[in-house]
RNA sequence: GGGAGCAUAGCUCAGUUGGGAGAGCAUCUGCCUUACAAGCAGAGGGUCAUAGGUUCGAGCCCUAUUGUUCCCACCA
């Protein structure tokens, strides 16, 4: 082994003999149970950023844990195609060689398009395999391969068949950036400081009009009526009456709709039911004309009259200047409300009716939503289910039309001669009705519809194939809780409505990456890390082992530099551990089946037992941070710190042999425990045991033994504190030697082990039986123990034992007012009050040991 | 408007059915001790946001308040 922890000089090597040997591929085996996984497939937008390296490092520990555990393992990769996103990537590459997708066509640039993807797919695949994602790279997938898009065929046949899947003209959210409509979820809502405008509408017959508020002027060209509400005494019996439009002339009626609220503004809404999704209703309801003003870029159309050609913001100046000048601007406040902004591309994003196509969700949604008030499907943590009632509940239907051109074309096939419409799983040429020729749907679907069959499609269906038979339903999906409703609900339906089963059992549920400041990560904030690079300076173990640590109860993690150093020099001290244990294993032979023969070799045993019960608790409720925090403890603190301390001077006193066996045999164990988050500095370490056998990644995961080792442990623990104690004194008394000479007196077993391990552990000189020879000495008065170290100036020593005294006085008090508070005594726990009688009689004793030192 | 989370050491955060507050980083002190200076040993530092309540006992449970973050809805 190398001097120091060089994650590069075995990192690539070991994941190259998983990857050959076939590690990751799932090993059918009898009575063996499944545990099966999907991954979130990456979108292949561009390389995958540190939210990703969680998203992945979480699961791969759970997989690594239960392949460990004895469970046939699948965990499947592959990535998104990400239509609207990656599509703007591939116009933005364009645009740089002077291109536009006009000037290609459909083909070229779908030709385009798939080489983005093959370039930014593959490096995906090498950032994985470089974190040494355990995933079954020999099943991977993409939403948009061949067997996906039969999946994404055969549900929109069939949901279009069953009347779930209908098109029509309804108000869509509409990007003029990205020139497509986008759904609900993909809308952004900011708050924006604006006006509102008060617009006077003037009667047609007689004098005064209605004053109606507004926050969109420009949209005043499409309206089509007035609403009140039909109680408002403002407007009683106005129903019917018409206004005159201004700058337009248009004739439109009042209408009264209980939609109306009577406390905003001046009571009276214009309605516009082609540019707005309430209106709209209100529209239908009383049968209104829909006049589009405006293009699909966002600038007016022919219906704006003189303001055809501007843009929308062109326009509302305009307009409003107009007014200003007829005198039917009554007056201009201020006014802050919620703007919608395109996610993708932040431009604000306009309501428009467009005819679409969409899913109704309703019906769907309902035994979804009981699959998860059942528990078929259990979130963790449980609060999340909250967003997802609530998101389910009032569900919409679901636009999935995108006028774009990357993503599953929408398989409607429309025949000019007839006028026909049919869905079709293949392509199609002719009408089936009239031999006519066939066009088809010039639109494709949102991502996320290909993305809801991923549990099922990656597993072959709408075959039934063996891995469907097999690994169908997966056991848990593991995802961040920003796309809860974009994917995780919708998974959840589709999965019901076409396999008939939950698609996962448990959804876990973690949060996102900040920086180091708390803030969201970002290409814009340019504060985005790549995965690689660290690796390249800290070995992917601590970047990984970093990225699990801390993400408890679904919160964010704040991933910063000076936590991955922290972990960095965990892996070195685990990596110098082993070279200890080795090196003691090669220099005096190794006990094979070593025995517990000191008090601290069963205080080692009966910590590693406690360890690996918790350990296995935690990992089997997915809590890998805590798993991982009590590891780094135990490593750290009980191992390196303490045992390891002890061992070598067992190993001086010719104990060598056995210490050496249980050295090996506590390492062996750790590495088995750490492996699932930190793979390739155990496997590294593990190759190079003595005595180990096989690849550690397919080892049994260690299980608690029998063996009762309390007493030791408890002994032990006693000593310690002895050693901390007498540290304690030398570092802050400068009246003791740098070596002193340590007496002792009172429990036996206590001062064998003082005997034995103080002089190597606190540095002392020998440590000789007995009251200190007459000479000054310091006092230290532990619990069934007292030592004495001599002194060459006792000015500071009394202080020291005063301050001793006070401490132990106070708690002498507090546990005699615990045993006097008849409650306590009453209703406590019998351990307890054991515990607080024991304080008592020690704390009583250090006090008169003290005393009597300090001649009170 | 509806819902959720968070508030603990200077900073970032743990704290698993309520039983005397922890880690990492930072600070101070002493150490190149034969696995590790990417280290070892020691120390300082917290009215657990505020106010009530339940309990023998509350960081933890209940109520209210303040601050903060996020999600949903999109009222012209």
């Amino acid at each position: 082994m190398d001097k120091t922890y060089d994650p590069k000089s075995f990192e690539a090597r070991i994941n190259k003999r998983w990857l050959d040997n076939g590690c990751f591929e799932p090993k059918p085996g009898k009575a063996k149970k499944k545990f099966s996984i999907v991954l979130p497939p990456p979108n292949i937008t561009g390389q995958l950023h540190i939210g990703h390296a969680m998203n992945t490092t979480i699961p791969d520990a759970i997989v690594r844990y239960k392949r460990m555990k004895g469970y046939e393992t699948l965990w499947l990769p592959g990535y998104d195609h990400a239509s609207i996103a990656t599509e703007m990537k591939v116009v933005e590459a364009m645009k740089e060689d002077g291109l536009t997708k006009a000037d290609v066509g459909r083909d070229g640039f779908l030709e385009r398009a798939w080489a983005w993807k093959k370039k930014y797919g593959d490096r995906i695949v090498e950032q994985q395999k470089t974190m040494g994602f355990s995933l079954d790279w020999s099943r991977m997938s993409f939403t948009m391969d061949e067997k996906r898009a039969r999946a994404v065929r055969e549900v929109f046949v069939t949901l279009y068949n069953e009347g779930y899947i209908y098109r029509g003209d309804r108000i869509i959210n509409w990007c003029p950036g990205c020139k497509t409509a986008i759904s609900d979820v993909e809308v952004d809502y900011v708050s924006e400081p604006s006006h509102l405008w008060h617009i006077k509408y003037p009667f047609k017959d007689g004098n005064g009009g209605v004053t109606v508020a507004t926050t969109r002027p420009e949209t005043l060209l499409g309206d089509t009526a007035v609403a009140v509400n039909p109680s408002d005494p403002r407007y009683a019996g106005m129903e019917g009456r018409l206004l005159v439009l201004p700058l337009v002339g248009r004739e439109i009626p009042i209408v009264f709709d209980e939609y109306v609220e009577k406390d905003f503004g001046t009571g009276a809404v214009k309605i516009t039911p082609a540019h707005d999704p309430n209106d709209f209703e209100v529209g239908r309801r009383h049968d209104l004309e829909v006049i589009r003003v405006m293009n699909d870029d966002g600038t007016m159309n022919e219906h704006a009259g003189k303001y055809n050609g501007m843009t929308r913001e062109a326009a509302r100046a305009a307009v409003v200047k107009d007014l200003q000048e007829l005198g039917l601007l009554v007056k201009t406040e201020d006014y802050t409300h919620n703007v919608g902004h395109c996610s993708r591309c932040k431009q604000t994003v306009e309501p428009i009716v467009s005819k679409q196509w969409f899913v109704k969700m309703k019906e769907l949604a309902e035994p979804a939503i009981k699959a998860v008030e059942s528990g078929d499907i259990k979130f963790i943590p449980k609060r999340f289910e909250k967003s997802y009632f609530n998101w389910m509940r009032n569900i919409r239907d679901w636009c999935i039309s995108r006028q774009l051109w990357w993503g599953h074309r929408i398989p409607v096939f429309y025949c000019d001669g007839c006028g026909a419409e049919i869905a079709s799983k293949e392509d199609i040429t002719v009408c089936p009705h009239c031999g006519g020729k066939v066009r088809q749907d010039e639109d494709v679907l949102d991502t996320w519809f290909s993305s809801a069959l991923w549990p099922f499609s990656t597993l072959g269906w709408p075959d039934e194939t063996d891995d469907l038979a097999k690994y169908y339903p997966t056991d848990l999906l593991v995802t961040a809780y920003d796309i809860i409703t974009f994917w995780v609900s919708r998974m959840i339906f589709a999965g019901l409505k076409f396999t008939g089963k939950a698609p996962f059992k448990e959804v876990y549920i973690h949060g996102l990456v900040r920086d180091g400041q708390g803030r969201k990560m970002s290409k814009s904030l340019g504060n985005g890390v790549d995965p690689l690079e660290i690796v390249n300076e800290t070995g992917a173990d601590a970047l990984r082992f970093s990225l699990v640590n801390g993400i408890a109860r679904g919160g964010d993690v704040c991933f910063s530099t000076s936590s991955l150093a922290s972990y960095r020099n965990f892996m070195n001290k685990l990596y110098n551990a082993a070279k200890f244990v080795i090196g003691a294993c090669e220099a005096n032979g190794y006990e094979k089946n070593p025995k517990s023969i000191t008090a601290a070799d069963g205080w080692l045993l009966g910590k590693l037992n406690k360890l690996i019960g918790a350990v296995n608790t935690a990992m089997t409720r997915y809590d890998v941070g805590h798993a991982a925090q009590l590891l780094y403890d135990f490593i750290w603190d009980e191992f390196c710190d303490w045992y390891i301390e002890f061992a070598k001077v067992q190993i001086r006193n010719g104990n060598a042999k056995n210490t050496a066996g249980l050295l090996r045999y506590a390492l062996d164990v750790l590495l088995k425990l750490v492996h699932p988050i930190i793979p390739f500095i155990t496997t590294e370490i593990y190759d190079n045991l003595p005595g180990s056998e096989g690849e550690l990644m397919l080892c049994a995961y260690p299980t608690k033994k029998r063996g009762d080792y309390e007493a030791m442990e408890a002994l032990t623990e006693r000593f310690k504190d002895c050693v901390r104690a007498v540290r304690n004194l030398k570092q802050t008394n400068k009246a003791v030697a740098k070596q002193p000479e340590v007496y002792c007196e009172g429990d036996g077993a206590l001062i064998e082990l003082a005997k034995t391990y103080l002089p190597t552990l606190a540095k002392t000189s020998d440590v000789t039986v007995g009251a200190c020879d007459g000479r000054d000495s310091a006092l230290i008065a532990l619990d069934g123990i007292k030592f004495h170290v001599p002194l060459c100036d006792s000015g500071e020593e009394r202080a020291r034992l005063e301050k001793e005294l006070s401490f132990a006085e106070s708690e002498l008090k507090l546990a005699e007012s615990k045993l006097n508070n008849a409650g306590f005594v009453n209703k406590a726990p019998q351990k307890l009050i054991d515990a607080e009688r024991e304080k008592v009689k020690n704390y009583s004793a250090r006090i008169a040991a003290l005393k009597e030192k300090l001649g009170k």
